[in-house]
DNA sequence: CCTAACATACCAACGGGTCTGTTTTGTAGT
DNA sequence: ACTACAAAACAGACCCGTTGGTATGTTAGG
């Protein structure tokens, strides 16, 4: 892999694991042998920049995936079990949330800069524009659709942040118990 | 007001407006007209400990709030729709939302400090048992209170969290809409 | 041979934390 | 009521590791 690449890898992983403040510029470079004049010579507006690229990079992949996941299935609500499912592996595997969130990341930096706090929205409106059109397809209404959006992007999300803070996976699975009574109801 | 209030108090505002990372001893120490000398005699471990101290005080304060709102509606239904009120009122009024959560703490150093993790938990929990609570009175059962305490948690936790990405109240709104709909069909 | 792609030494600023010294306060004895 | 003194409550200089960032030098590819 080239240079570039290697290095928004590596940094992505360690924002997601720890956040922006809490990763050092030199513990990225270490963890992926790479210098501080390479990291500079591809993102001469050093770190933050490389978050930035990171954000856009993470948001491609996960909405592809989502996308993914919702091609592959007829109904909202399975689609989001199996991407509640996957994301239960994931934690219930990695100890921790990688690949579907940014949390940390938005939560400490959306105060602080405003060209993260955008990159952070980008990939909740993604999420919710995926969800949305897949109930409509289903014959929701547009306010309806908009509103079950919101709400299954919030309560995920929520539900990770607490399976984070409370190192189980609970929250996850006990969300998706009652999240398909809400789509059956506001139909 | 005592030299160890005020350090709290001040700190408790700021980690909330700016999470921990982003927030500097030097800074706190001149927002409140503070010495080093006195904030290491009061906490003598420092930063870390500040902030457990104001994790504290904000478990206190928030479960106190929360218990008051649900003590003064007769449904669950009501005081969670009180309750968020009260939150976008915040919010709109402050640009941030200070004093219901600490989003940005949690997804910081819950992964970075086992102590500030633990801290963190107790608030979800507390929340979580009063919403238990009061379902519990309203004839749900144990199960699918402790379900819909859960999912309430989550998606507030959300909405606060895209609200602050977002800019805009409108996660909030939208969820109040919704909500209502799953203590209905759940009972 | 010129430019992109690095490498490395260096820097100033800032971080949290410590040290030593001073003031204030509470208290016991006479 | 006055003194003595110890302990708490500060004040502020200082320390040193780390931070993101830069400057200059070297290598490799077209």
């Amino acid at each position: 892999m080239d240079t570039k690449s290697l290095l928004i890898d590596t940094a992505t992983t360690l924002f997601q694991q720890k956040g922006y403040k809490n990763v050092g510029l030199n513990e990225i470079l270490k963890a992926c042998n790479v210098t501080k004049g390479a990291l500079y010579h591809h993102f001469p507006n050093g770190k933050e920049e490389l978050l930035i690229t990171c954000l856009h990079g993470l948001n491609e992949d996960i909405t592809t995936d989502i996308e993914a996941i919702f091609s592959r299935h007829l109904s909202t609500e399975d689609a989001i079990l199996s991407m509640i499912d996957k994301l239960i592996g994931n934690f219930e595997k990695n100890g921790t949330i990688i690949g579907y969130t940014f949390s940390s990341i938005v939560s400490e930096m959306a105060t602080m800069s405003e060209p993260v706090r955008i990159a952070c929205s980008a990939l909740y409106e993604n999420m919710q524009a995926i969800y949305h059109e897949k109930l409509m397809t289903e014959g929701y209404s547009n306010e309806s659709a908009s509103a079950i959006a919101m709400l299954l992007t919030t309560s995920i999300e929520g539900a990770i942040m607490l399976c984070i803070t409370q190192k189980s996976a609970t929250p996850l699975k006990t969300i998706a118990t009652l999240l398909p009574s809400i789509l059956k109801v506001n139909k």
